[in-house]
DNA sequence: AACCAAAGCAACCGCCCTTCC
DNA sequence: TGGAAGGGCGGTTGCTTTGGT
């Protein structure tokens, strides 16, 4: 008798992601908005449930993402934040505009965790690890991570202040609005593109566009032809997945998406 | 060059909470 | 007010990549 499940996965596709289905889900949520998770694919024409589309969508397809490693700064923060708030990634995330609560999640259990235990602090707890653990770590303290371990001190002290760095909040607010903008629908893709083209194409060598590359374009406008027409399907089409996105997302941190300033 | 182990990360699972009827 | 449905969240898994031997 357990609960009846989010879907029948009978007939559902699972596994990674292709960019055929990526370009679906974005062209569909881009087009259409979000509604009803669950009815997404289905009008998306995706075999997929709709748990896993909103995963792919909020994990990696978000516009408004923030890729590339953590800074200093901001695992300090995480490190502050999971003291107080503890394993509530959600929460976590929702002080790092662009970063998911997986992302957070992942780089907690990979990097922060060890790197905490290696200096002798429990990361559940976040406090000293018991006396004979301790000695056990003193070893690798006194030589290697002696910086480090001064560092922790630091955020400790920090963290004593019960003070968090908060994040830059006017540009959150203008990132989300913006987006908000653009699933309720009156985002401006073509406006957009076209101030940006050169932008996007000025910065990324490695914008790969393996699908409209066939013609060896030199230029946006190039890539884009007929984007007079129909601007959103074309860039849907041509985007090649996350290479693509990565271009997005680095306009993004040029606040591209503050197009209603 | 080939193999193995570790690390990193995307995706899934299932429970919990909220909303709606 | 209670039950069902849907979404959100945290934990976990498993595949891919990277580094070492």
């Amino acid at each position: 008798m357990g609960r009846k499940p989010c879907c029948d996965k009978v007939g559902l596709k699972r596994g990674p992601w292709t960019i055929e289905e990526d370009h679906k889900l974005m062209n569909f949520i881009l087009n259409n908005g979000i509604h009803c998770w669950r009815t997404v694919p289905k009008l998306a024409g995706l075999l997929r449930c709709g748990k896993s589309c909103r995963l792919r969508w909020i994990n990696y397809l978000r516009p408004d993402l923030k890729r590339g490693g953590f800074s200093e700064t901001e695992e300090d923060q995480i490190i502050q934040l999971h003291a107080q708030l503890g394993n509530r990634w959600s929460k976590i995330a929702s002080h790092f505009p662009g970063r998911t609560d997986n992302e957070i999640k992942n780089h907690w259990n990979t990097r922060i965790k060890k790197k905490l235990k290696l200096l002798g602090i429990d990361p559940v707890t976040h406090k000293p690890i018991e006396q004979a653990e301790e000695k056990g770590n003193k070893v690798e303290l006194n030589s290697s991570s002696k910086e480090e371990s001064l560092e922790v001190k630091a955020q400790d002290d920090q963290g004593k202040k019960q003070e968090i760095q908060e994040p830059n909040l006017d540009e959150t607010n203008d990132l989300l609005s913006n987006f908000e903008m653009m699933l309720g629908g009156n985002f401006d893709l073509e406006q957009w593109l076209e101030q940006e083209t050169n932008t996007c194409s000025s910065h990324t060598s490695s914008f790969s566009l393996e699908e409209s590359n066939s013609n060896n374009p030199s230029t946006m406008d190039d890539q884009f032809p007929s984007i007079q027409q129909d601007p959103l399907q074309q860039w849907v089409e041509s985007v090649d997945s996350f290479l693509s996105w990565d271009c997005f997302n680095q306009l993004a941190e040029e606040n591209i998406f503050l197009l209603g300033k």
